[in-house]
DNA sequence: AATTTAAACGCAACTTAGTTGCAAATATAA
DNA sequence: TTATATTTGCAACTAAGTTGCGTTTAAATT
């Protein structure tokens, strides 16, 4: 079940991702939010703006959700598979524009793939 | 810090690892030694047996922690760095013994990855 | 074999991310 | 303007994992 009116804490959480083009932790969001929308609010629009294509979500080494923008999903179809970036000194996390091809595993159906890169980004290598 | 001493908890968590080639979340591991060790002796110990390099962890789609026996990995690298795949049907867990390739990126220093396949193992996929 | 002592253990209490139930508020259709 | 179904906030809860501390135990020392 999607978002089906447009509220203010729909608008807010939509503009925190349209700020920049990083990926944004459910708990950081929260934290950033906090005077505004209430945290429960919060996961449950996430939750929302994932079923309708908007954003799409991961967990990260931590175990911890993240969200981003999609650029290619819809309400029906969450193709937005690539891999995801997380710095290990500044803990940033984004999308990456590669794929990485998962072969054929006999005995096996994949069905999907979930792929975590961890490094150093581009602010931090050096 | 990893064993030090080859107490009867130790034994007992590493009976579990050999008794299948499975995977072995932490919770179902303390589930099955419930009347044998504590909670908080499961935890310690498969921190530990992971930093002697005879275990290896990762998260799951759910962020649960699974522990594996390692097959290639010492106390100061752990090089067994492959996909782990879980059954969107039955939740097991096990190794793939492939390797994916991920690409340089522009601008990132790799680290590390995390590759996690989801799909229908050998017994779910009839 | 008895003693010593540092490592390992169990327990209870805590932390943290995320969820649930329900009453109050609000967007939107009528 | 009213009706009503959706959305929201709040408090309480859940579940995985962690911490502090006093007790037990493996194993080295005597």
């Amino acid at each position: 079940m999607g978002i089906i009116r447009k509220t203010q804490a729909v608008a807010l959480i939509l503009d925190e991702f349209n700020k920049g083009s990083n990926a944004i932790s459910a708990i950081e969001l929260i934290k950033r939010l906090n005077k505004k929308i209430n945290k429960t609010t919060v996961y449950r629009l996430l939750d929302k703006l994932q079923d309708d294509g908007l954003l799409h979500y991961f967990l990260d080494f931590n175990g911890v959700k993240w969200f981003a923008k999609c650029k290619c999903c819809s309400k029906t179809k969450h193709q937005d598979v690539h891999p995801h970036f997380q710095c290990t000194d500044c803990g940033n996390v984004d999308c990456l524009e590669i794929s990485v091809t998962i072969p054929d595993i006999p005995n096996r159906k994949i069905i999907n793939s979930h792929v975590l890169v961890l490094g150093k980004c581009g602010l931090c290598i050096n």
